[in-house]
DNA sequence: TTTTCTGCAAATCCTTTGCATATCC
DNA sequence: GGATATGCAAAGGATTTGCAGAAAA
């Protein structure tokens, strides 16, 4: 869940954008709010979809290309999958997912010690690391219960 | 890399196949092999042209659908990816990634202290639990040097 | 005013599917 | 022999791209 407030996410939103040079647009902001405003790390599609609610010309290769910009200056993530459609999010501090196997839902958690996970010397001499994560797969308690 | 002999690898897929009744074609050892061979994570696309050296006649949908197959009766696994088309593992036993942001390359390292970690009791309480594993992300030594 | 973004349409890429034939058990 | 897998062709879904007009700075 979200634990900054709508005035503060669109101030960070803002600054990315003049910081990075690109336009804040309608499109743009409602695009940033509904993934601010989405636990559930939305393909596209679902984006998309509530985007058209505020804006019902929108079309989706807008969102597509939106989303990738937002990538590309780092105000969203884009969550990791299994090849199918991506997925974004817009909680980009440190955090961990759990992701159900049958369901495919992804559940953030904090965890205190995987956030003090520290990066074995072989990976940190070679390469240069930007950010450390754990994934716990399984299956959650919908699925469980429908088994 | 692979610690596993190719007959001991040949082995394992026989079992797998015979305990899940598939049955064991040219194009499935093949393809089982070429995987196995393989370190870098390949696409379908690649795993499609190194089966084709042997097999010159396979078409890509077998490719498809027999690495489906094996993902399936948990003979590979699918890498968790960014959205680009899926990757494939033979390397099942627990194992950690490090991904180039830039190249995309995809490291497979060991870390014992990251097998040990434990699911946090908010989870597993809720969820079932298969598999927990760390992924690192950062920049390669390559793409460090091309700066 | 100038550059960038959007909407529209078409193209591309990845993946899946239906069907007839070939193959494995 | 009977069930299953393969090759071929076509379809489907996700994503990207080119371009002209619209909008932001």
């Amino acid at each position: 869940m979200l634990n900054k407030d709508k005035r503060e996410l669109l101030n960070t939103f803002r600054e990315k954008c003049r910081k990075h040079n690109i336009r804040i647009t309608p499109q743009r902001v409602v695009i940033y709010e509904v993934l601010a405003g989405s636990s559930d790390h939305p393909f596209i599609e679902d984006v998309f979809k509530r985007v058209k609610h505020s804006l019902p010309n929108v079309t989706i290769d807008t969102v597509y290309r939106t989303l990738s910009t937002f990538s590309n200056i780092g105000l969203v993530h884009v969550v990791e999958g299994y090849g199918e459609a991506k997925r974004y999010d817009s909680h980009i501090e440190p955090h961990h997912h759990f992701r159900c196997k049958k369901c495919h839902k992804i559940v953030d958690f904090q965890e205190e010690s995987f956030n003090k996970l520290t990066v074995p010397n072989g990976i940190k001499q070679k390469y240069s690391v930007s950010n450390i994560k754990v994934i716990i797969e399984g299956l959650c308690d919908k699925c469980l219960k429908k088994k």
